[in-house]
RNA sequence: GCCGGGGUGGCGAAAUUGGUCAUACGCGCCUGGCUUAAAACCAGGUGCCCCUUCGGGGGCGUCAGGGUUCGAGUCCCUGCCCCGGCACCA
């Protein structure tokens, strides 16, 4: 018998996929769209280095699930491609020295050979790097549609700034005050950047109407709720007669409004500008340039007094102007009305600087010290507070969120750039469709020096402006990576579009994403970046859809040290080891065997040996039954029904609870009772069996052994369907307890009586030894399963 | 503080609607076989405690403490611990 050499048979079968293009998927004929098709995807990686264990986990889930609903007859599409502009492949070509296209362009043909080495089913046809310009091209062209509607804008506003990258960061790749891409703590700086106004679209970001069969996890729907913080409550109008002036205020408690004693202005409010005096101003200047830096939550709240009152609308109280550090700009209006007696930071900064507190609200909840509204509930003081202001004109039912407006102007070279150029007389202008891509020039020095670096080449910089032909000059920022990677996955469907980004039938034939695999670091990102820009496409007439994913799947950190493996931190275990020693079936088994998927692993390659074991067990155990067992009907052994049982597990596991591990151990035990005896009867069929269930997981040695079973192309042989007579038992094993305590058990024959049940379990002298002298109080059966008699 | 997810052998982990002495599968460990030897491979064993005439018998065990139930890893309550996310958002 021949000894298991993986290295071999994993080229022979990697070529045959590829010599005959087993997984390249025909787009659907037009008229001719069959139903059962699905879009397998995985995040894309980024080029910034090449493949760690932690794609390994991600891509050979994805991998499974292919060829599992590929054999359910499903017609899959799976492509890939490589998120190759933005900031991490640019810091990787910083740090190793070079250009970031070649660098970038290096790791993707490492990382395509590192694919093709693992067996992935991947469709090649499609692929896609976001640094090309046949597909920034579309990239722009779908930002100048945001521009026509106002959906991307020009605007000075506080935004986080990276002295590290030299780059404005989006407030959703902030993590703790820190960038994501490189640690460093980030500043607050007030920059005119471009935005993406996906606050427009909060409402219905906060549903998920997902597709039929659609389903996202509760924690990251949760999460991305929290994120949008949408709260109701209201706008009121306070006047502050002295200057002729009314500023609004967002509060989600109008039920409090008599118990406002002072009134408080971010210090970045316009206003501050107006009414402050030398002091006030210096204090508003310094407390706005601290912004940025982390503040310890203990931290006391400071603030001064502006010598301005500011006149509350239901009671006509003037209530003393102050600016302070603790009111944002940009969250509600930048001013609020502070009730002490019912906010608790209102309480402490009224407790420190001395400001009266009266409360409005009593221990039973009901409205006090609150002129007409007294004795309201106080949920029921909100409406009516709210109606009468809106009878005065004095304020409104609002709702506010925490979500800003995605920050998406890059001051870097390694992105793609913004189509738009800067007129003196036309302002802002769109770069014509028919002159897309704007391409991104060569400049000397690409390195981040806190000035966009496209600025450097003149001659890509200054041109005629579209509209009226005199002098002007191109944006020179780049777009944040995450506008790339919002639209790739509709451009994997028609990849080699030149006149559009993408065919509408094909992307609504194949999309919305039947399921979506990635890191649950991306829920506030990527994950709404790309449901925001499915919504606007789709009001463009793009397509036909409002959702881009409709299954998500989180896979868990593959961790080394304890923390997640990243190319940045240095921790990284890459598969071509692993492959080189114990060949690609083996790494696919391991990765996927090392626990539940959707879990955290700490990275060892301590058990893998088990997994070599058990695929050489796999082959020695099949080659023998495949030349013992004789080819006939397998009939119904314990062995044949032990398979049935396995098909039924497998299946199941994978398919309802998308669980990798548990097949693989269900496969296990099956192989083990076939190596007791390969001669058994039936051996040939579990050997088969086997063979077949573990093929997602095990692609190349499986189909070697399927080969020399006599058989061919396993990839595309339909899956096994278990027999209903084979899995139910002639007999089965009856369970006896006393008072729940198991005491007996003995084969019985399926389907006796339940009295019969109940004799038989008396009759037992084990059972009798605990019953004997006792009277019997209650009888419980378990049909099939076990009789529990309750003795007193 | 708020929100979410978890605590099962030495380790990774199983346990389809509460029902087969919980711990499948694998790692590790122990014993034996093969071998000059080692590795590899193969066979057996492996929760804790007590009793045993060596056939086996009994008790306790899923973070802790209560509860529901004939029966709880699974359901309910209280507490402890761990992991992740958010956090002056009015």
């Amino acid at each position: 018998m021949d000894r298991y050499e993986p290295q071999q048979i994993e080229a022979k079968w990697q070529r045959v996929w590829e010599d005959e293009r087993a997984f390249y998927v025909p787009d659907p004929p037009p008229g001719e769209e069959p139903q059962n098709h699905w879009y397998q995807l995985e995040m894309l990686p980024y080029p910034s280095g090449t493949l760690h264990m932690g794609h390994v986990l991600n891509y050979t889930m994805g991998d499974v699930l292919t060829h599992f609903r590929r054999r359910n007859g499903w017609i899959v599409l799976r492509p890939m491609g490589f998120d190759s502009f933005g900031l991490p492949a640019e810091n990787a070509a910083i740090r190793e020295g070079g250009h970031p296209r070649d660098i970038v362009e290096g790791n993707i043909a490492e990382i395509r050979r590192q694919m093709r080495r693992l067996g992935w089913v991947i469709d090649w046809d499609r692929e896609v790097s976001a640094h090309e310009p046949s597909y920034y091209r579309w990239t722009q062209w779908l930002f100048l549609r945001f521009f026509e509607r106002g959906l991307a804008y020009r605007k000075a506003a506080p935004v986080n700034w990276c002295p590290n990258d030299q780059t404005v960061v989006a407030n959703e790749y902030v993590i703790d005050g820190h960038c994501e891409r490189c640690g460093a703590k980030v500043e607050a700086r007030n920059l005119e950047q471009w935005f993406f106004k996906i606050t427009a679209y909060a409402d219905e970001l906060l549903r998920f109407d997902l597709p039929p069969g659609g389903s996202w996890p509760e924690r990251t729907m949760t999460i991305q709720r929290n994120w949008i913080g949408r709260s109701e409550g209201a706008e009121i109008i306070f006047r502050v007669e002295e200057l002729d002036q009314d500023i609004a205020v967002f509060t989600t408690r109008p039920d409090t409004l008599f118990g406002a004693t002072f009134f408080v202005l971010a210090p970045e409010h316009p206003l501050v500008e107006q009414i402050g005096d030398a002091d006030v101003l210096a204090y508003a200047r310094e407390t706005a340039a601290r912004r940025g830096e982390e503040r310890a939550a203990e931290e006391e709240k400071t603030g001064v007094f502006t010598g301005h009152y500011a006149t509350n609308p239901v009671n006509g109280a003037r209530l003393p102007i102050w600016v302070a550090d603790y009111v944002l700009m940009d969250y509600g209006t930048g001013a609020i009305m502070a009730v002490p007696a019912h906010d608790e930071r209102d309480r402490e900064f009224a407790e420190r600087f001395d400001v009266p507190i009266v409360p409005v609200i009593d221990d039973d909840e009901r409205l006090i010290n609150s002129a007409q509204f007294d004795g309201l509930p106080a949920e029921e003081g909100k409406g009516a507070i709210v109606e009468w202001l809106r009878e005065q004109g004095k304020g409104a039912h609002a709702v506010s969120y925490r979500l800003r407006d995605w920050s998406m102007s890059r001051q870097r070279y390694w992105g793609c750039p913004i189509p738009i150029i800067h007129c003196g007389e036309c302002g802002l202008v769109p770069v014509p469709d028919d002159e897309l891509p704007v391409l991104l020039p060569e400049v000397q020095d690409y390195r981040p020096k806190g000035v966009p670096p496209l600025a450097s080449n003149e001659e890509w910089l200054h041109v005629p402006c579209p509209k009226c032909g005199g002098p002007a000059t191109r944006e020179a920022d780049t777009m944040d990576t995450f506008v790339d990677s919002s639209w790739y996955f509709l451009r994997y469907v028609d990849a080699d579009n030149g006149e559009a980004p993408f065919d509408r039938r094909l992307v609504d034939y194949w999309c919305p994403i039947s399921h979506y695999i990635g890191g649950i670091d991306h829920a506030t990102g990527h994950l709404l970046y790309s449901r925001f820009f499915v919504k606007v496409l789709n009001e463009i007439g793009l397509l036909g859809f409002r959702e881009p994913f409709a299954r998500l799947f989180h896979q868990g950190w593959v961790q080394m040290g304890g923390t997640k493996m990243s190319k940045s931190k240095g921790n990284v275990a890459g598969p071509d080891e692993m492959v080189d020693g114990y060949g690609a079936d083996a790494v696919r088994l391991y990765i996927l065997f090392m626990g539940p998927a959707d879990q955290d692993m700490e990275w060892n390659d301590d058990g893998v040996e088990g997994i070599v074991r058990f695929v050489r067990r796999l082959w020695r155990v099949v080659l023998e039954a495949a030349e013992r067992a004789p080819q006939s009907d397998p009939g119904d052994g314990a062995l044949v029904r032990k398979a049935h049982q396995t098909i039924v597990r497998v299946t199941a596991d994978i398919e309802r609870r998308l669980q990798f591990h548990t097949p693989i151990s269900a496969v296990m035990e099956l192989v083990n009772e076939l190596a007791e005896d390969t001669a058994a009867e039936g051996a040939r069929f579990a050997a088969e069996t086997a063979v077949s269930l573990l093929q997602p997981w095990a692609p190349h040695v499986t189909e070697e052994l399927w080969q020399r079973l006599g058989h061919e192309r396993l990839w595309e042989q339909s899956w096994p369907v278990a027999d209903p007579a084979l899995l139910e038992r002639a007999t089965f094993e009856l369970v006896v307890q006393v008072n729940g305590k198991v005491r007996d058990r003995m084969e019985v024959p399926a389907g006796l009586a339940e009295d019969e049940l109940v004799e038989r379990a008396k009759a037992s002298e084990r059972v009798r030894a605990h019953v004997d002298g006792k009277k019997i109080r209650q009888t419980i059966v378990v049909p099939g399963k076990l009789v529990n008699l309750v003795v007193g």
